[in-house]
DNA sequence: GGAGCAAATGCAAGTCACTGGCATTTAGGA
DNA sequence: TCCTAAATGCCAGTGACTTGCATTTGCTCC
């Protein structure tokens, strides 16, 4: 996978592409720094990540205090699409899966965007007072 | 307002305030220090925007990078509810705002929510890759 | 119109995620 | 095996934010 990207093959990257492959969800660094063994510099990890950012062999995506998630390529927006919105409850801060409502497949193309822009996945957010804050 | 609110009256909690009344949008902390006279320690302007906070004075927003925004009561998430979608580029992490896409008003609706959740305005964020990326 | 005191402030210092510089090491083609 | 660009490791720096603590200041009660 390194070899395909023209990227040389190094302890440092064997490793974090091992601890994103067993990863069940995308982690930020400090995550996979944990779970990297104890030595490891974290200056390298961050640049392992923007490297592999770059070659898209991992996907990057927007965490919910707003930091970078990594995940590996057949684990990325696809399986963690979140075809559930979120709930952002604006008074405790706290963010909740609505893992039962499911954001209509016709809702994106319901927007009628540009075609110039490539829309992967949908993420909803919903903004509000939760039932414990209420 | 502060009195109401059981807190003290003080120079940086009014210029605070005031900054924040005049705002167009929500504000981040180092913007707001900005706008506050030069001699403002920075520490009191935190700890006085959560208590605002606490005592529900503002509103506080997830802004695009990891920060929190924060608007005065009301020109809060009903006047700022970006009712448009945003669409950020998962390759070169760019946000745009969608001015010309309007996220449908029976959208949350179709999500056939818990009543408990009072959903003040729904936040759409479409990823995928941008014109100039593709 | 004080006096007293908790609340608020200001300053120093610390944390945490992340970045840039630079010398050293190393992967991998020749 | 050699050589070089690529990758690493370490140091130091940045920027947002927090914590501790001594000092100041609104505000209540006389």
């Amino acid at each position: 996978m390194l070899k395909q990207a023209g990227l040389r093959v190094t302890p440092v990257r064997l490793a974090a592409l091992e601890v994103l492959r067993k990863a069940a969800a995308p982690l930020d660094v400090p995550k996979i720094l944990a779970k990297l063994p104890p030595a490891t510099d974290a200056v390298t990890v961050y640049r392992t990540l923007n490297t592999f950012t770059r070659k898209k062999m991992v996907h990057r995506v927007r965490g919910e205090d707003r930091s970078w998630l990594y995940a590996i390529g057949d684990m990325g927006p696809e399986r963690h699409e979140h075809r559930h919105p979120h709930f952002v409850c604006d008074t405790c801060g706290k963010v909740e899966c609505l893992q039962d409502a499911e954001i209509p497949r016709t809702f994106v193309r319901s927007l009628k965007l540009d075609d110039a822009y490539a829309v992967t996945y949908p993420e909803v957010v919903l903004h509000g007072v939760c039932p414990r804050c209420r």
